[in-house]
DNA sequence: CTGAAAGCGCTTACAG
DNA sequence: CTGAAAGCGCTTACAG
């Protein structure tokens, strides 16, 4: 502004305000911010020339001149994963009160992507990094990582994750994985299944191999072992997993796909090869994403608190570290029974059974008359 | 870094890199960023330095030196919503292709939230910001949507906005809500319904006032006019129309809902009071949200091209503006049938119609043998 | 090709 | 309470 320059590119610096309200520069930046008082004239013209002017301060300036910022990275998978999409939702809710401005980045589970994305959110100076979503196993990858990773924390950079690999040594929310998977195989034993498929992601992700090993240790422990069928970590892969699966001889009588975005695609799989859920197959997924209760019919799942797991690991974030170690917040998974699965063909409803264990993993006793069977 | 300083907080800076490699500041920055030819050994010099201090250049730093940043900003209602999140997708993949990084938030329809961080966006000096979702019918919120949207695109900030209230004179990319809905209505009056309901979100929201205007419009052709619900623009507001929908007498045939997100939650409720879908009453939604063709039945929708959507709003940011007026791209829709509509009750399947103008409202014809009706 | 220096727009001790 | 000045960490003409 000051003289009035050319088309455009110009914006109002705080000099241009200052000047024209006839105070000093740092007169003006403490009206402006509140940082200290000021005779009340000043003040007031100071704030009229700013909204006159419709003044913005330049928060590079700012960021550089107080060395903070008031920016947070969030790097996810994809975006446009209901998964994702309902824990973001506890980021974002969060971060607006605490007035930050969210970075979001997906890196459709590019490691490459995943770290230049690291990077520049180092470079932005962003106050925290939040990284949500499964990690690979892989060597180089988490050599990687540290190398982004470490510096940003040693200049004052906060990181937390969600349901990542424990490599990494931050602090975590962390879901029960193992345990909410061995909760749900009980109860479709329970069911009176014996004869299950599980539907899985690539299992270098840990997520997967975590709900993989729950699911059939507790298998395991009734003498029995469940045939596994390996897709794509998404709704197609959860199709074409399934579709696949029909070709089995015998058929499973019950199916678990690791997530319920996999569920979503085998549901449908088995629709369009006209397979009747739960009558000739029962199907239960992980999570409780909040479409499933909408699908025909209802999808059996572990149901985890997504919009206050990103609500966590943003206040993890914005805590001040602890000195020595990492924190990790375990979330326990409920197992929510719905219509989709049901006792296998031929097999009677089970009276009902005397309640054994009737507790989530974390000893939580499950809410009073819900539809839950928690053990 | 330099002097060993003490916990944390320290960043490396070019100064230490330039030091450390024996060249001046210059020199460095130009190695780093490439912009011009160096000796090929003080490259490498500064290059090897540089990866072993771990060098993170201060964008902000960088941003005030250069007048330029690598940040845009996308405001949302709410990222959760699905419809947000398909067009998000094709945000976040374009921004990527560009090395930009995306700064989002949610206003979860708030006004003063939008506008708030409008205001924090124009701080960052981000490259654009692009509004996505229908906007108010509200003098005071466009004045002051205006208040920072106009001296930001003076100073050079681009804005670009999907599916918005036309007062904002910016580029837009815009579905053609109107024509759309009114294509699906004389699908479903070709089905042989003549008893309509729509189910509207707030009808100041200029979508659904479009929607419901194109609906009606094409209805009021046939002489009928349908009864007009409304409720919550969510997928618990499309549950509760559609409860109270149940209520009347005689119960129309055929009911629309102005987006797939009330859709869903009208396909909910149809299920929970033993309503058959399409039996009793067939059902249709506008999006074509990726979930529902998961649904059972599979919904009759309008489908937008979201991720396009989103594709093309971010390249219309990143063009140079026009220099006279604002750009604005057409949206058509295509109106997919699916099982979730069919002819009322006693109304036999429809003979196969006489082709009559089978396109799209934009003229392009509906892909070969795809089970989509377009006209 | 390389370097010294000015400048980007703020904040914040430091004096008054 | 107020102002002059240094400094945040870069980029980029401008000389050499």
């Amino acid at each position: 502004m000051g003289e009035q320059t050319g088309p455009g590119r110009s914006h109002v610096t705080l000099r241009d305000v200052a000047r024209r309200a006839g105070v000093s520069l740092a007169t003006a930046s403490r009206v402006l911010n509140g940082t200290a008082q000021v005779r009340a004239d000043l003040r007031e013209r100071v704030l009229a020339v700013a909204a006159e002017l419709a003044y913005a301060p330049n928060a590079h300036a700012q960021a550089l001149a107080s060395s903070s910022s008031k920016a947070i990275g969030v790097i996810c998978h994809d975006v446009s994963d209901p998964y994702f999409a309902a824990i973001s939702r506890g980021v974002m809710r969060t971060a607006a009160e605490h007035d930050l401005l969210v970075m979001l980045a997906s890196t459709f589970r590019d490691p490459d992507r995943e770290i230049e994305y690291i990077a520049m959110l180092r470079a932005q100076r962003a106050r925290a990094i939040l990284l949500i979503g499964s990690g690979f196993e892989d060597r180089a990858w988490e050599r990687a990582m540290a190398a982004e990773l470490d510096p940003y924390m040693r200049a004052g950079g906060r990181v937390a994750v969600v349901s990542r690999h424990r490599s990494l040594r931050v602090d975590t929310v962390q879901p029960q994985n193992r345990e909410g998977a061995a909760a749900l195989a009980r109860a479709l034993l329970d069911l009176g299944h014996r004869d299950f498929a599980v539907l899985t992601g690539p299992r270098s992700l840990t997520t997967v191999a975590d709900r993989l090993a729950g699911f059939t240790g507790a298998l395991a422990d009734a003498g029995l072992r469940p045939r596994v069928l390996e897709g794509g970590f998404t709704r197609d892969g959860g199709y074409a997993a399934a579709a696949e699966l029909l070709r089995l001889d015998p058929r499973p009588t019950c199916v678990f796909a690791v997530t319920d975005v996999m569920a979503i695609g085998a549901l449908t799989a088995f629709r369009d090869h006209g397979v009747d859920v739960p009558g000739e197959v029962s199907l239960a997924g992980f999570d409780d994403i909040p479409i499933v209760a909408d699908l025909t019919p209802p999808l059996t799942t572990v149901a985890l608190p997504l919009d206050e797991m990103g609500e966590r690991a943003m206040r993890l974030a914005l805590k001040e570290p602890r000195a020595s170690r990492s924190r990790i917040e375990r979330m326990a998974g409920r197992v929510i029974l719905r219509a989709s699965t049901a006792p296998p063909p031929g097999v009677p409803a089970p009276r009902v059974p005397a309640p054994r264990r009737a507790a989530a993993p974390d000893g939580t006793p499950p809410p009073a008359g819900s539809a839950t069977a928690a053990r």
